[in-house]
DNA sequence: AGAGTATCCTATCAATCCGATAGGAACCAA
DNA sequence: TTGGTTCCTATCGGATTGATAGGATACTCT
């Protein structure tokens, strides 16, 4: 279960551009520098999330990038969906194409349940949620949970 | 986010291991052709659980491989993480390694809830629960959440 | 028109991982 | 001692990953 370095910059190249003023474009260079990405490698990212509409280009002097929706209604799942694919898959495949035999049966639920509980995390945080610091409810109880397991 | 094959066979082999008498040893291409697992292949995944006391092996003639412990206590996390190392990872680091700049640093918490939730489902189930068909009722609730998600 | 700027396209690259295979050594039971 | 089975090491092709490079295309401003 890895989040992928493209997934992870493309996650937070948008975050960057929903922080930035959406009159003026932002140069790809300056996203990669404000974020510590390769730049000729954010470039590539930045083509996945403009096929899928997430952010929108402007060639030449003045040019760059800006968010293609409003902060509000991207979800960090479509970001990484737009740069990875599905957000979870089993042996390269969906889980709904998997058969399993015998005491094995029951796995393919499991998985099933995986994924349901990984969108409820990233389906559910936006950008304006990123920018703002402002993540929901449900997001920080997981992290307070998730702290009192570290010091048990 | 991905389940390797490693720990989907791994997984299943378990499966296999918790079904059988625990009297006597499986042979490991018997797992292997149970599950149309590549038998060369499965050698190494075994050899993985083997070293996290998960199961037991016996060589010579009769050998085979065991249960290490009782199948209600041998979650798919423990499994999982034999064979594959921590569960979640980003870019290749544990979310605690990872340092974000500017907007995207809220990023880490929403990791850090999404490995939490992951946890609740693989933490959650164990060898016993596949192999009797008697999975935790929260894991039945998130995979009814998902059928209808799907329908919709 | 032209100069400068920045995206965009394609190709390449090394490293790593993945899934899979092979040979033979070690070990065990009968 | 014989046959069965795990166990160790090495290798393999292919895909993916992360990253880089060159140059074509398009836009703005002067």
């Amino acid at each position: 279960m890895r989040i992928s370095a493209r997934a992870d910059y493309a996650v937070r190249a948008a975050a960057e551009l929903a922080a930035a003023d959406h009159d003026v474009p932002v140069r790809a260079e300056a996203l990669a520098t404000a974020q510590g990405i390769p730049y000729r490698f954010l470039e590539g990212i930045l083509s996945d999330l403009r096929r899928d509409g997430l952010v929108t280009s402007q060639r030449g002097a003045g040019g760059g990038y800006r968010l293609g929706q409003p902060a509000e209604r991207v979800t960090i799942a479509d970001v990484i969906r737009a740069v990875d694919g599905p957000l979870v898959f089993v042996r390269g495949k969906r889980p709904s194409d998997l058969e399993y035999q015998g005491p094995a049966a029951p796995l393919l639920q499991v998985w099933v349940a995986l994924r349901a509980n990984v969108r409820t995390v990233l389906e559910q945080v936006t950008l304006a949620d990123l920018v703002t610091d402002g993540l929901p409810t449900e997001i920080r109880d997981l992290v307070r949970a998730d702290d009192a397991w570290a010091n048990a």
